[in-house]
DNA sequence: GTATGATTGAAACGAACGTTTGACTTCCGG
DNA sequence: CCGGAAGTCAAACGTTCGTTTCAATCATAC
């Protein structure tokens, strides 16, 4: 066998990475905890940042794989229709759930580190994460325009942002247990839950801009509406 | 004047924490950009952490103060009855885009900071972050399940998360340009457009263990169910 | 003016980091 | 047997980090 080593790098790599955050974990915690040599990382993926890289691809790759597929198969379906909300957006969510449930305990630890790395750092290991990350973005974030026609491009963005953000806290903090909280639930339960937060908040009236009828304190900024009554169709 | 030194330093900290994360700055490149002496900073701070926490306590005491006093202005008005969604969220949402407001370009900066620390490494400074964010989740959380009396205390803690995910990733990416998305808008119009999905989120109908209905593809799994008829009340 | 406490300055500390080196195993086709 | 590629190992490389040290400076009260 070529490389006992590489996998087991890999995946305490992973757990370390999604644990600590990427900066914060250095290359000797790895091979310590994995029981390899030191130089065994740079031997067999050159450098720390490629070793970020080489685990990223080896989950987003069918993670993303699978959502194209789901994305592909929906709009092939849909004709030249209008895609269902809810369709397009279990496209998006459900590829990382699956994987979890298929990859077990390492899955899971992945959905942890995805959700850590939308808010990591803006060096090039942030850069190499989104590369794998925008083309699903850009391509569902027209998928959703299709769905809402009567929103315009902004709001189609900033909804596909806040579902991003959703998404990344619910894997990141949502599966990790917490004291104080309710016990973590199963992956099932928390995608059900996101699923059907997600629908809401995509599927939500237009944010009223027009009138404010501004409470008390405060000029009449939209921030102090406190009292807006305010109907508005687009 | 005591120390125009110290405010330098969290200023110029604070937008630097927020460009590359905690970890990734130091307190030579903080140092240098301020234009003052390395050894300033243990002076005046103590440690890098006692400085992180030094700069979250001067923006966000009065921002969660602000949310409290919204958040009891709001009870107080309901009496015994249930509040209303948006008022809730609104008490939530609103004062970090408010501080923002007055606090210019400071207060821009710092809410990319706090969508940052939301996923930053899971070492003390978090600890430090948490300290002032927990009771304020605690508190809104229990104001949003009075809120949403028919769903039990789990999807109001999830509702709750997803929400927190929403307006981390606003704050974090959202203000910051990018390439390839719509010009950043105003905070306000971002503040409008979060408060929209939030409500619609959060006021969704229970997690889809009710009936859902479409596609093909997928055995019956939570996840891949598109055609489950599964009626659940609760 | 001079003593005193607060602040700044330049330099160094020890530790930890990612990476490299070169000798040492291990294994296998000839 | 052997030659050589593949992999492992301990040790060291040069850098950068947060922090400390201690002398120099400044303001202010006596």
């Amino acid at each position: 066998m070529p490389s006992e080593t590489k996998d087991r790098i890999l995946d305490v790599a992973e757990r370390l990475f999604a644990d600590r955050g990427y900066p914060a974990t250095s290359l000797r915690d790895i091979t310590a905890e994995a029981g390899v040599n030191l130089a065994s990382v740079n031997y067999h993926f050159g450098t720390k940042e490629a070793l970020l890289a080489a685990l990223l691809e080896r989950r987003f790759a069918p993670t993303n794989r699978r959502r194209l597929e789901l994305l592909d198969a929906l709009e092939a379906k849909a004709g030249g229709g209008r895609p269902r909300i809810e369709d397009v957006l279990r496209a998006f969510l459900a590829p990382p759930f699956e994987r979890q449930q298929e990859w077990g305990e390492g899955g899971r630890t992945f959905l942890r580190l995805v959700g850590r790395l939308h808010a990591e750092t803006n060096d090039e290991h942030r850069a190499t994460y989104l590369r794998h990350f925008e083309e699903i973005r850009r391509r569902f974030t027209a998928a959703l325009h299709r769905a809402l026609p009567h929103l315009d491009a902004g709001d189609v963005h900033w909804r596909m942002m806040f579902l991003i953000g959703s998404m990344a806290l619910a894997m990141a903090e949502g599966l990790t247990p917490r004291p104080g909280g309710p016990p973590p639930r199963d992956p099932e339960e928390v995608f059900d839950a996101l699923l059907a937060f997600a629908v809401g908040g995509v599927a939500a009236p237009s944010p009223c801009r027009v009138p404010v009828v501004a409470g008390r304190h405060g000029p009449g900024t939209a921030l102090a509406r406190e009292e807006a009554p305010a109907a508005r169709g687009r």
